[in-house]
RNA sequence: GGCCAGGUGGCAGAGUGGUCAUGCAGCGGCCUGCAAAGCCGUGUACGCCGGUUCGAUUCCGACCCUGGCCUCCA
């Protein structure tokens, strides 16, 4: 089945088709590691990370890069208010991400390039622009020259000639013109830096993400990703760079942009302050409802944040998770297939919100299988779980796990107990006893198989 | 101001030129000691105004509204 992506050069769907099937090679934005991330910033990799799945089954060889941006001002200007140095914040918050992706389920990247590890092809790039005609240096900067590319803009749609009536840009001295931007920047003593041509220095974000793609992926990547917010000056910038250094060889053969997530009806972000931490929300909610949510729009629109959405997600999850519970005990085999209904919605532009009602028929459909076919519909819904990378736990550990403080013997002792109450029709004291598990938090469902219990969340 | 998305039923959220999204919640019924779960049934949804069409939520145009980007951002 072909897969079909938007991709944002073009502005239109396309069959995709990498330049090598044994090799496929897809870059993602990874964070820049000064604070913990926000909810907004994990809709990215967790799609990217269902994108993945999905290549590694279509292609033999796939190698995803997700880089860790670990020098930055903002790294500097957390280490310096910490008074430690900067890879001590950045050792620590790319820890945390991490960690907190994992939590997501979020499979990780094939390599994880840092950028103070790529200093000398960063370096090497500069100098390759420089001698080019498309970079210069200036005050111990250097500088992209954007005129001297002329696709630019290209990507994001911009006309560079009206790029500037925003007036948001710096237009610093020994810029030859307002829109060039920095590639190499000098470093004081007090910050970090590095031996450059240039004088002691630090390299410019975007072209980061160029010498780390060139580096480990090679001159052309088939796909690179990111937040929409990225795309300009970012990616277009990445473009330019790229290109430039790379004798005109394309760069991304196709770019695919996330949609914003929002709260409040605003973008979630730092700058706003209307943030909500990952690493927060994962110990207030099972990571995989935060998953599931995060998938059940479609990429490219925005999304919103709230927290009636959770439960929502939480109760698709208490209803599919049940399904597996009763069918616990019945046996698949290894390879779990992928249903076609699954494959289909992620295949079409990544369409997660399809793919999920798919699964909710694959949850119908097995919650109603004859015995004989029930190993097979268990199979399938695992297998389409998988793709989307939901439904992977143990049953028991989704509606027992979580809390602290869950006393699982104590709750079997008093369900035991209104048992033997109910057997002696006793109601009035099995609704007690009910009455206490549910003032506990845990709430009965009394099934063919005997009763079962589960934390509320 | 420029560029780009989008406005779908109580909520979330796909999609389509003409019987169906899907989920969550609700309502009625069955089941149950009672619940829960499950099952069955149930809802005049497509911002506004025009146009094209036998037929438009879907195509075209205008308008209103919302959001994103315009060199910090996933």
């Amino acid at each position: 089945m072909p897969i079909s992506l938007y991709n944002s050069l073009t502005r239109r769907n396309e069959t995709f088709a990498p330049q090598d099937p044994a090799r496929v090679t897809m870059y993602v934005c990874g964070p820049t590691v000064y604070n913990y991330v926000h909810i907004g910033n994990a809709r990215g990799p967790v799609v990217f990370d269902v994108l993945a799945r999905l290549l590694r089954r279509h292609y033999a060889g796939v190698v995803y890069a997700r880089n860790i941006t670990d020098v930055d001002d903002k790294i500097n200007a957390s280490a310096q208010a910490a008074g430690v140095p900067i890879a001590t914040i950045a050792t620590r918050y790319a820890q945390a991400y991490r960690e907190d992706m994992a939590g997501l389920g979020v499979a990780p990247p094939d390599l994880e390039p840092h950028a103070t590890a790529h200093i000398g092809p960063i370096v090497a790039m500069c100098e390759r622009l420089i001698a080019s005609g498309h970079a210069y240096a200036a005050e111990g900067h250097v500088l992209f020259q954007v005129s001297s590319f002329p696709d630019y803009g290209k990507l994001s749609g911009r006309d560079p000639e009206e790029l500037l009536d925003g007036a948001r840009v710096e237009i610093a001295p020994y810029k030859k013109d307002p829109g060039d931007f920095v590639l190499w920047k000098p470093s004081t003593p007090d910050l970090p830096g590095w031996d450059s041509p240039w004088g002691r220095g630090r390299p410019g974000w975007h072209i980061e993400c160029s010498a780390m793609c060139k580096a480990q992926l090679g001159d052309t990547i088939d796909i690179h990703a990111g937040g929409v917010d990225l795309l300009f000056p970012h990616h277009e910038n990445e473009v330019a760079q790229s290109t430039c250094a790379n004798d005109g060889k394309i760069f991304a053969r196709w770019w695919l942009h996330n949609g914003m997530l929002t709260f409040d009806g605003r973008k979630m972000s730092k700058s706003l302050g209307n943030v909500l931490l990952l690493h927060e929300l994962l110990k207030q909610y099972p990571a995989e409802a935060l998953r599931l949510r995060l998938l059940s729009g479609h990429y490219r629109q925005p999304l919103d944040w709230s927290e009636a959405a959770i439960s929502q997600s939480i109760s698709t999850l208490d209803g599919w998770y049940r399904v597996l519970r009763e069918l616990a005990d019945v046996a698949i085999e290894a390879p779990l297939p992928v249903p076609e209904t699954v494959e289909a919605a992620l295949c079409d532009d990544l369409n997660t919100p399809q793919a999920l009602a798919a699964l909710s028929q694959l949850a119908d459909a097995a919650r109603a299988a004859s015995p004989a076919d029930r190993g097979a519909a268990k199979a399938a819904l695992l297998g389409g779980g998988a793709l989307l990378g939901l439904l992977q736990q143990d049953p028991e550990t989704w509606f027992k796990g979580a809390p602290d403080g869950i006393d699982a013997v104590a709750i079997d002792a008093l369900l035991a107990e209104r048992q033997q109450a109910r057997a002696a029709r006793n109601f009035k004291r099995a609704d007690e006893i009910r009455d206490e598990l549910a003032a506990m938090g845990i709430a009965i469902e009394d099934s063919a198989a005997g009763p079962r219990w589960h934390v509320v969340k």
